[in-house]
DNA sequence: CACTTTGTTTCCAC
DNA sequence: TGTGGAAACAAAGT
């Protein structure tokens, strides 16, 4: 799941053993990803280039090149990046980058939901110059996360899922903020007290980092690039739990759709006024 | 077999 | 123009 821990965690996992690397090929099982330039174009474009640094905006991964162009990647629920994986039973690999080392980068991504780009300036590429702020970014205030839900008539939920709004929030950990913070996820954003919304923003980086510690979570199939999964999933209070007992207080937990995302909460801990 | 799961784009109403 | 809402996309597990 690309959601920010997952990506955060890739990012970790990787820098130390491929930065410095050069590539020397791709393999593309599904030319589609390949948004820019074409599929023919981009092994041609992409050899020689060494890999000078690993980034991350949202929910995307970004590779930084020696020739100062950006290679970037995202990936659709449960995909991951494996590095010379052991078992190559494990399919949906979508492309393949070699490395001057030796050494493969596997792209997984099941619902072939992910793309790849090459380009100059990642800037200019408007799915990335939408997104809003970084959740953890320290130059994203309490006060300015505070103001901008309240210029928000949507549910609390849809406007924590709007990357534009704060970026690389997925659907589990704006559940598990909610239920930390004891909103209910059909709450106008615009509802919600300066008390409410500044409690809300802090648990966003709590759990986040907390699920980042955790190297992810493995609901889904998501592995670490060593193939390893995550364990952000058992620390989960509500996230994928529906009729389990709240931890605070064992209400059965209850699913609704909410911009047709499952959203798990505890009916009584968070009340909807 | 219908439903759920994921994030983003596209389309529509207001 | 922008905001809210929903369908569509794709594929696999339950």
């Amino acid at each position: 799941m690309p959601e920010l821990p997952e990506v955060e965690t890739i990012r970790r996992d990787l820098s130390a053993s491929i930065l410095g690397k050069t590539f020397v090929g791709v393999t593309l099982n599904w030319p589609r990803m390949v948004q820019i330039p074409s599929p023919q174009a981009f092994e041609q474009l992409l050899k020689g280039k060494t890999i000078a640094g690993l980034d991350r905006r949202g929910k995307y991964l970004i590779f930084r090149l020696s020739s100062g162009e950006s290679l970037i990647l995202h990936f659709g629920m449960s995909g991951s990046l494996l590095l010379n994986p052991q078992n190559q039973a494990n399919l949906h690999i979508r492309a393949i980058f070699r490395l001057d080392d030796g050494s493969r980068l596997y792209l997984r991504d099941p619902r072939k939901l992910g793309g790849i780009w090459l380009v100059e300036d990642e800037n200019r590429l408007d799915r990335i110059s939408r997104l809003g702020p970084e959740a953890l970014d320290p130059r994203l205030t309490a006060e300015a996360f505070v103001s901008g839900a309240k210029g928000h008539s949507a549910p609390i939920k849809a406007v924590l899922l709007d990357q534009s709004f704060i970026a690389g929030v997925g659907n589990m950990y704006a559940d598990e903020a909610l239920f930390a913070a004891r909103i209910h996820p059909t709450r106008r954003a615009n509802s919600l007290s300066d008390e409410e919304l500044t409690r809300l923003f802090h648990q966003i980086r709590r759990i986040l980092e907390a699920a980042i510690d955790c190297c992810g979570a493995s609901i889904s199939d998501y592995r670490r690039p060593d193939g390893q999964p995550g364990t952000a999933q058992f620390v989960f209070k509500v996230a994928h739990r529906l009729s389990e007992p709240c931890p605070a207080c064992a209400t059965p937990i209850e699913r609704i759709p909410i911009r047709q995302r499952g959203s798990y909460f505890c009916p009584n801990c968070q009340h909807k006024s």
